[in-house]
DNA sequence: AGTCCATTTATAACAGGGTTATGAGATACT
DNA sequence: AGTATCTCATAACCCTGTTATAAATGGACT
């Protein structure tokens, strides 16, 4: 509805334009001047608003963690912590799915800037106040964690460094998958993801049965979530 | 000793210069100009040996998970297979620790080609014929913990399942370890990688004490290993 | 030994990227 | 209105992967 669009609306456009084009075409789609011919503008955009394409990588990186924050924040809290952290998985689980490209470059696997946004020591006392964007995601896992042990369910111990076994895990099966191991989508949930998720539950303290049935609970509550949204669910 | 180089000595000298290039400064030494300079030839040598960048560089690849193979390779086998585990993603990590460049590659985090060795079906009974280079490294933890539950350490269960979830909170730490987080070396093995071990080794059967027992075990052995490899260990 | 053929290699050019110099246009402020 | 600043298009530059071409090398066969 803007005939002359806005002053810095090209930036938001060429991040828009570069997260597009990376899904389609992968990493190799991401030159300045397929991105300046695809907004409609010439390659000095690209540094007039970003100072070359190093840092326009790394917002689109940045954007992939807004992006995975809002997805996690999106799963709501259930009266069963177990069954939120396997939620939390499968959402994590499916936003990269959805956009590998996009997230290939968020973890840093394809960032030539080699600049990343590193947690540093998220589980200590003091580097966690240097929050940055990454963080969020992270906190959704702690928090969830952090009520699995105040229910009982996880034996009582340091939160972040429970989360972060979480997260070491559910990066890694969800990098492995990315990376073509694990064969097809089901086949890598059911087989691997969901008995990890149980293993983890019960190496922190739960019962085999508890942690089964939170997996059910998730399910169940993820098969809903997708009827609601009508999202044709690739996985 | 050869004055005259082979044949395609020239090939084995530029992956060697290419891992060596990488290591040194990034995925943005990997140049062919750089490369050919560096072995004293032209960069039309690789072409001849390689047909291209991409291709030298999944040598690369490939190269990466011979050398954690080897290197998995050299971890005996006690009559504690639970340590036997520890002392293989103690070693998992080390790898990775001391050359991030390489397998940021590996790990197809930088690979521009994007052909990256897929594991497929591991976890099934079909495609694991289809042995890949990378298998070898993925093959050592099934063994332990083959092992592990025939020695009923851990549960009865399928050993490429539970082997799956093992390497995939192995690779999971290893990798976000590798990209900054978690802090100092030290501080992220034993607030995380440790406790994330022993919590897998409960959640799959076996018990506290026993878990732990195996970590101090794979100390001593990791620190005696050490000692007699004379290596300054930087972890 | 001499000749032929395949492979390897160097040189030089091409193509496609990121980046920069420069000036024109637009925008905002006084 | 005038001016300063920001934004952007044009055109060039440099660097990197790649290729065309021909020289050189080395082995195989007669």
């Amino acid at each position: 509805m803007s005939p002359k669009p806005r002053a810095n609306d090209v930036k938001e456009r060429l991040v828009a334009a570069a997260i597009r084009l990376l899904d389609e075409g992968g990493p190799e789609a991401l030159q300045a001047r397929k991105l300046a011919a695809e907004v409609g503008v010439s390659t000095m955009a690209v540094y007039t608003h970003f100072g070359g394409m190093a840092a326009l990588v790394d917002e689109v990186a940045r954007t992939g963690f807004v992006r995975l924050s809002a997805w996690l924040a999106e799963v709501g809290e259930t009266d069963d912590p177990v069954a939120d952290i396997f939620s939390l998985a499968r959402t994590y689980r499916q936003a990269v799915a959805e956009q590998p490209q996009l997230f290939a470059v968020t973890f840093g696997q394809a960032a030539p800037g080699g600049k990343r946004a590193t947690l540093s020591d998220l589980t200590t006392e003091e580097g966690r106040e240097a929050a940055q964007e990454g963080l969020e995601a992270f906190d959704h896992i702690v928090r969830a964690t952090e009520r699995a042990i105040e229910a009982g369910r996880f034996r009582p111990a340091d939160k972040y460094q429970a989360a972060a076994q979480l997260w070491s895990a559910l990066h890694g099966f969800v990098t492995l998958e990315a990376s073509g191991h694990f064969g097809a989508a089901e086949q890598g949930i059911d087989h691997i993801l969901i008995p990890l998720g149980i293993t983890l539950a019960v190496g922190l303290g739960d019962t085999v049965e508890q942690a089964e049935r939170s997996t059910e609970a998730a399910k169940a509550a993820w098969r809903a979530r997708n009827r609601n949204a009508g999202q044709g669910g690739n996985d």
